[in-house]
DNA sequence: ATTGCTTCCTGAGCGC
DNA sequence: TGCGCTCAGGAAGCAA
């Protein structure tokens, strides 16, 4: 479940890798891996994206948990990994393929970038550089910038009466928390996720702001959580499971009992009596 | 406008 | 050993 610091990692890890590298080609294994936004969709010939020419790798960037790859044709990269996809660097393309692998990115020096994706849910899309992306127009602030703050916050709780971990799962909110990290800020925040959006004592909000921030630095530093699937560019694994407070934790640090229940149709895991 | 449910998909883990 | 069931979850699409 790869989410901010997870996809941070691997964008670093494509900018020490790929950055200048010139992609011959793509080429998709699954149907469905690779939308292509580029031809008028007047014809409904299947578009073959190896006629694509993209040049030179750019620059890779992240915004939310979307990848963004621009190429000196002009042409974006629009990758989502969603929850079992990753991006593995090969130097190689000699070695074969594995079970998963879902589409890749070949390069003129015969290494390749390989999208391995169990559940299929992940995407490449390609673009125009400049081009209105719906989903990325949706997005809210960067968590780790100067413009996710109190004020901000606040005003997009304000109205809501959603249980907070819900409205934090919003990308249109905050862009890039998922459901590991959203269970370690509000149970570092001291805030139960069922909690009314618009409940929030301004004292709350600060604390989330604050341990938004915080949490997803640390996890930076260690590269990531990985608790099944998420791995590097290099397929090795992050750190940040061994952090985790009430993730998938029977008992938090204080030596309490963590619940579970049902939210948003995913696991929230918190801590009765730590959050209040 | 907001909210919450369903859908997509495969593999792991479990009980029998 | 193997069957069937449940669970994992990001975001789009839809209904209320």
């Amino acid at each position: 479940m790869p989410e901010l610091p997870e996809v941070q990692t691997v964008v670093d890890g494509l900018i020490s890798l790929v950055i200048k590298k010139e992609i011959i080609n793509l080429e998709e294994y699954r149907v469905g891996t690779i939308q292509n936004f580029i031809e008028p969709k007047v014809s409904s010939e299947k578009i073959n994206e190896t006629e694509l020419r993209f040049g030179l790798i750019l620059k890779v960037e992240r915004r939310g948990k979307y990848i963004l790859i621009y190429t000196s044709n002009d042409l974006l990269l629009v990758i989502h990994l969603r929850m079992t996809g990753k991006l593995i660097y090969e130097s190689t393309n000699q070695i074969k393929l594995g079970k998963h692998v879902r589409a890749s990115i070949n390069f003129k020096d015969n290494s390749r970038l390989i999208f391995d994706d169990v559940r299929t849910f992940g995407k490449i899309q390609i673009f125009h550089k400049n081009s209105k992306i719906p989903s990325l127009v949706k997005l809210g602030q960067e968590p780790l910038s100067e413009k996710f703050n109190v004020q901000y916050l606040t005003k997009l709780l304000n109205g809501k009466s959603a249980p907070i971990k819900n409205v934090l799962l919003d990308q249109g909110v905050v862009a890039g928390i998922g459901n590991i990290y959203v269970a370690e800020i509000l149970y570092r925040a001291k805030v139960l996720p069922q909690k009314s959006a618009n409940q929030l004592e301004e004292r709350e909000i600060h604390e989330i702001v604050k341990h938004t921030k915080q949490v997803l630095k640390e996890a930076l530093l260690h590269n990531g959580t990985t608790i099944s699937d998420y791995r590097n560019i290099d397929d090795k694994t992050g750190d940040f499971q061994n952090f985790l407070r009430v993730y998938g934790k029977k008992i938090c640090p204080n030596g309490h009992i963590v619940e579970r229940m049902k939210q948003a149709g995913r696991t929230t895991f918190y801590c009765a009596i730590c959050q209040k």
